[in-house]
RNA sequence: AGGCCUGUAGCUCAGUUGGUUAGAGCAUGCGCUUGAUAAGCGCAGGGUCACUGGUUCGAGCCCAGUCAGGCCUACCA
């Protein structure tokens, strides 16, 4: 058996890598030499002369090949799937079983681009729930949706129009093109989603543009009108330059490394009786030549023709402030004059003692507004205009930057705003659509200048008249405007609103909803709590038009009526026909009399998408949803707009008092590369299209499926790798599974469970511990859980011991040896299990594996209709005790391994069916238990021997219990065996006995001669 | 600056209500196998469970603080 010196170089059977790389030259260590060499040996011949038994052994076979080459394979079950139109079968089926319904309603992605790797998560992710909800007995049906309307299309129209030299200004034109985009784009996207393996009504999914869909979105804002939540005011919205339109929060991006110029100002203090009262709060008075100023802080020095007045902090300390030669006195909050970047490290000296900031009252909110004005005596003079700056408090000025004096504009900031109103300010917003100051900015040399562009001129202008006390580059983060780039302006414009007047109905609402991660409750609480009232209108065209009216004064003539006429007539003819008829025409037809023009505005896109609870969940009777699920950037876009919409038009509904759209909220994190910095284009081609045709749709759920999608999801080659291994481990496993079913019939060979050996129940066992956990995962949603527990049971349980034990038995032994039967019958459970746990991750290959399951049987559906296996809870509580005993005996097996690899090293033994192994009594292994340990070991023997058997030397050495040796007898060419009755039989000299046996009792035909 | 989340092996992650020696997979190294073979098996190295303190008979887990990373809000006038 061993290989002498003299024939090692030709001996494959016994040659270990070591040797042959110790005994060849380099050149001829490799592979394809070595098999040529061995193959040419005589020796093999004679060897394999005698007969040839090979053909006796059960080896798997199987139609389920190792490689998936799931690109190529996928499209035939999409195929089928279409054929037998599954989804439709699925509802029908649990409709039949009176299934309770899961309602996942799908938020709709922009129809302007290439799906890509967060749609791909998301879409998975929804299908993950879709699919694990269905196995769970739910009847879980899905319309999917897309968001049509909206800047991102329209401005993809407007570029390429604008190239094109096309007109520009016909609304109408303009909505066809928008249209004729949104459609490319749906079909596109529907065939990506669709490729994904995600089931349900994709030939007539929900479209915000869809004439129906529109008159819903009509009829939900008509509702707000009837409730008296919407008005037309002038006050400071997000403005986009580059659009010319307001925008929301959620259609902002920002530039992370942006720089502006920030200024300190000087307002000169001219005013004898402010001056007399600084002088007062400061306990000193001033050298009459002093000249006094108040010192802002600014990063948008545009804004200062704006300016209207100064916030001080009720609660900051201020004083008066020697700057020194040249510089004058000012006031600035007695914390940040030691911070300001003054020339020549010049120090300020503190003029007098001093004092708080509730000495300009009124703080806002607090103090009424005639009194406050009393109050506010106070005050500076602009630095270039003539024009009184007056003094207030208001509580949103802090000490973290600047000087503790806030240059207000009310045109040009929410909190501006909001001071200017509880002062009575007046509204000063001298900038146009295209972001130029205008003439009522007071200064000529700067209007038609874009605001970004005036900050120089303005900043010179002050530095000539010594009003700026220093200046210093200031990077921050920036809002931009995320179609076109440019940088937003709070400005000024009349605009709609929603008043956020139901705020409280929406929190308690909020409260109502199960979030997960339940931090995503944190978060649009924030939203809510803080949102002031809602711009509702956009100046664009692509979108659903505000059917206002403006009378001769300019007016607005709306109505919850008229709106809902509209809604009937939209219904029928679409919003399109707003812009194709007519002013008078369409006042006519609305009832609205007293009209002068159509209003121009359109409804921002976030009321469409909002809406979708009524044009989708309340037409269909699935109002509330069971779940949304988005990213977590939703939190403050749909999530948001969908509650505030449906609260503040349904609360109060019998069957839903609070007026929630969902139950459940489940967010995910964004895709990421290995960095955890938001996906570039570097990273590589990121449209689903793309990924599928490279990995597989199964491949890319199965990574979606197996990460913790709270966090941020890292993607890369790498990561994209390891789900790879996952899904070959998995499939290389069930693949032998199924291999060695080759002869099972499960109607005719499946053995009852008392039949089954221990090491059957075992591995049972494990799997409803599998199957428990597993369904628990997807119950909570938490599907990498359940993958791993799937992926660790084929690894640990199945492929390094079940299977690998068990060779022996489904190989050698007869086919319908009892023991034979019953681990098929455990492996066909196992395969059925498994297959059925991975269907929602995996659906095309769970649906393979069930082919090749049922392929015994004619009647055999497709694995989606099925339900989830149920773990039993028979074997479970009867676990503790098997689980106790073969976790020791596991225990003893991995010793043994060790000792194996021992002997392996000290070149004894090659494979471990050539070993012996001797226990000592002191490792307490019941005699019972040594035929089932020679199993489990894959040890030709296993002995209980004395220690006075084993010599003390050896004892000594070992300090062990077990001891290693060669299995006694002869190699049974058959199985591999050792054993000392080997060539007992004279027909069969090379067999054991158990081999001997089986042989026997086949057909002679079977055994062919060599 | 405030709020939230995260920190376990080189990487990705498990770790049940606190309970013996903290586990998988991948990667690495060394072998075995050639009857799962572009596979499979074994062995090995690798962790002060971010750090510090506390509660407890006992802490990866609970509490407090620190550090690091991420997200959100405010970055503003």
């Amino acid at each position: 058996m061993f290989a002498t010196e003299g024939n090692a170089k030709c001996g494959p059977i016994s040659l270990s890598l070591r040797a042959r790389s110790c005994l060849l030259p380099a050149a001829c260590a490799k592979l394809p030499v070595w098999r040529a060499c061995a193959a040419a040996s005589p020796q093999i011949k004679t060897k394999m002369e005698s007969k040839d038994y090979k053909s006796t052994i059960l080896l798997p076979q199987t139609a389920f090949p190792m490689k998936a080459d799931l690109p190529l394979r996928e499209p035939k079950f999409l195929e089928r799937w279409d054929n037998e139109g599954i989804y439709e079968k699925i509802i029908e089926r649990r409709a039949s079983e009176s299934a309770p319904r899961f309602i996942l309603h799908d938020g709709p992605p922009f129809a302007n681009g290439d799906g890509h790797i967060g749609h791909l998560l998301n879409m998975t992710l929804k299908d993950l729930v879709l699919k694990s909800r269905n196995m769970m007995g739910f009847s879980a049906p899905f319309v999917p949706g897309w968001d049509c309307h909206g800047l991102p299309i329209e401005h993809k129209v407007m570029q390429d129009k604008s190239k094109g030299g096309e007109d520009l200004t016909d609304p109408v034109a303009i909505r066809e093109a928008c249209e004729a985009t949104a459609r490319k784009f749906i079909a596109i996207q529907r065939g990506q989603f669709k490729r994904l393996g995600v089931f349900g009504e994709w030939e007539t999914p929900y479209l915000t543009m869809d004439p129906a869909y529109e008159a819903e979105i009509l009829r939900t804002f008509a509702k707000l009108v009837d409730k008296d939540l919407v008005y037309n005011d002038l006050r400071p919205v997000r403005w986009s330059t580059g659009c010319q339109t307001a925008l929301a929060e959620a259609e902002l991006e920002y530039d992370e490394s942006r720089v502006d110029p920030s200024a300190f100002v000087k307002f000169p203090i001219t005013d004898a009786a402010s001056r007399l009262k600084l002088e007062a709060l400061a306990g000193k008075p001033l050298a009459t030549d002093a000249s006094l100023f108040a010192l802002i802080w600014t990063t948008t020095p545009w804004t200062l023709p704006a300016n209207l007045a100064i916030a001080l902090s009720p609660h900051l300390d201020y004083a008066l402030f020697d700057g020194g030669e040249g510089t004058g006195v000012f006031l600035c909050a007695v914390d940040l004059a030691p911070k300001l970047p003054l020339a020549d490290d010049r120090k300020v000296q503190l003029h007098g003692s001093t004092f708080k900031g509730s000495a300009f009252a009124p703080t806002v909110g607090v103090t009424t507004t005639s009194e406050g004005r009393k109050a506010a005596e106070f005050f500076a003079q602009h630095p270039f205009l003539d024009r009184a700056s007056h003094f207030y408090a208001a509580e949103f000025v802090t000490a973290e930057t600047g000087t503790g004096l806030v240059h207000i504009a009310p045109g040009h900031g929410q909190d501006d705003y909001n001071l200017g109103k509880a002062v009575g300010l007046r509204l000063l917003s001298p900038v146009d659509d295209r972001g130029c100051l205008s003439a009522e900015c007071g200064v000529p040399e700067l209007v038609g200048q874009y605001v970004f562009k005036a900050n120089g001129p303005i900043l010179e202008m002050l530095e000539s008249k010594g009003l700026l006390l220093a200046k210093k580059d200031y990077p921050h983060k920036y809002p931009l405007c995320w179609r076109s780039k440019t940088p937003i302006i709070f400005r000024a414009v009349k605009q709609w609103f929603i008043k956020m007047d139901f705020r409280a109905d929406a929190l308690k609402a909020i409260g109502e909803v199960k979030w997960v991660p339940n931090w995503g409750e944190n978060r649009i609480r924030g939203a809510v709590e803080t949102r002031p009232d809602w711009c509702i209108s956009r100046q664009r065209t692509w979108g659903v038009p505000i059917p206002v009216f403006y009378g001769e004064g300019g007016q607005p003539l709306m109505s919850g009526a008229s709106i809902r006429a509209f809604a009937d007539i939209v219904e029928r003819e679409g919003t399109g026909v707003w812009f194709s008829t007519p002013d008078d025409v369409m006042a006519k037809r609305l009832g609205v009399y007293g009209a002068g023009r159509k209003g121009r505005d359109t409804l921002d896109v976030w009321i469409d998408s909002g809406s979708s609870h009524a044009a989708v969940l309340r037409k269909r009777g699935w109002w509330p949803a069971d779940m949304y699920l988005e990213g977590s950037d939703q939190h403050r876009g749909w999530f948001q707009s969908s509650l505030s919409l449906s609260v503040a038009s349904l609360a109060g509904d019998k069957d839903n008092p609070s007026g929630t759209p969902y139950k459940q909220v489940l967010t995910h994190g964004f895709v990421v590369n290995e960095e955890g910095r938001k996906y570039s284009k570097k990273d590589g081609a990121l449209d689903i299209l793309s990924l599928v045709k490279a990995n597989g749709a199964d491949m890319l759920r199965l990574w979606a499926a197996m990460q913790d999608y709270r966090q941020d999801i890292p993607m890369s080659k790498e990561l994209m790798a390891r789900a790879v291994d996952t899904y070959r481990a998995i499939r290389n496993t069930v693949r032998v599974l199924l291999g060695n079913l080759h002869d099972f019939d499960p109607a005719v060979h499946t053995q009852a469970q008392s039949a089954w050996s221990e090491l059957d129940l075992y591995v049972y066992t494990r799997l409803q511990e599998v199957v428990r956990t597993s369904r628990a995962a997807y119950e909570a949603y938490e599907f990498h859980l359940a993958v791993q527990a799937v992926t660790r049971f084929c690894n640990v349980e199945l492929s390094a011991l079940y299977v690998d034990v068990l060779k022996d038995s489904l190989y050698c032994d007869a086919a319908d040896d009892p023991a034979r039967r019953s681990a098929q019958t455990v492996m066909r459970l196992i395969a059925s299990t498994l297959a059925r746990l991975l269907a929602p991750a995996t659906p095309f290959t769970a649906e393979e594996i069930w082919d090749e399951l049922n392929r015994h049987d004619a009647q055999s559906e497709s694995i989606h209709l099925q339900l989830f296996p149920k773990a039993d809870e028979a074997a479970l509580s009867s676990a503790p005790a098997l689980l106790e005993r073969w976790t020791g005996l596991l225990a003893l097996r991995s010793r043994v391994n060790e000792q194996l690899e021992g002997a392996r090293r000290r070149k004894e033994i090659g494979k471990s069916l050539e070993a012996r192994v001797e226990a000592l009594p002191a490792l307490g292994v019941q005699p019972d238990d040594v035929p089932l340990l020679r199993t489990l070991c894959m040890v030709s023997q296993f002995d209980i021997v004395d220690a006075r058997d084993v010599t003390p030397s050896e004892t000594a050495e070992a300090g062990a219990e077990i001891f290693v040796r060669r299995a006694r007898g002869t190699r049974c060419i058959r199985c591999w065996k050792y054993d000392e009755a080997t060539g007992a039989d004279a027909e069969h000299p090379e067999l054991c006995p158990r081999c001997t046996r089986v042989v026997t009792s086949l057909p002679a035909a079977s055994v062919t001669a060599g």
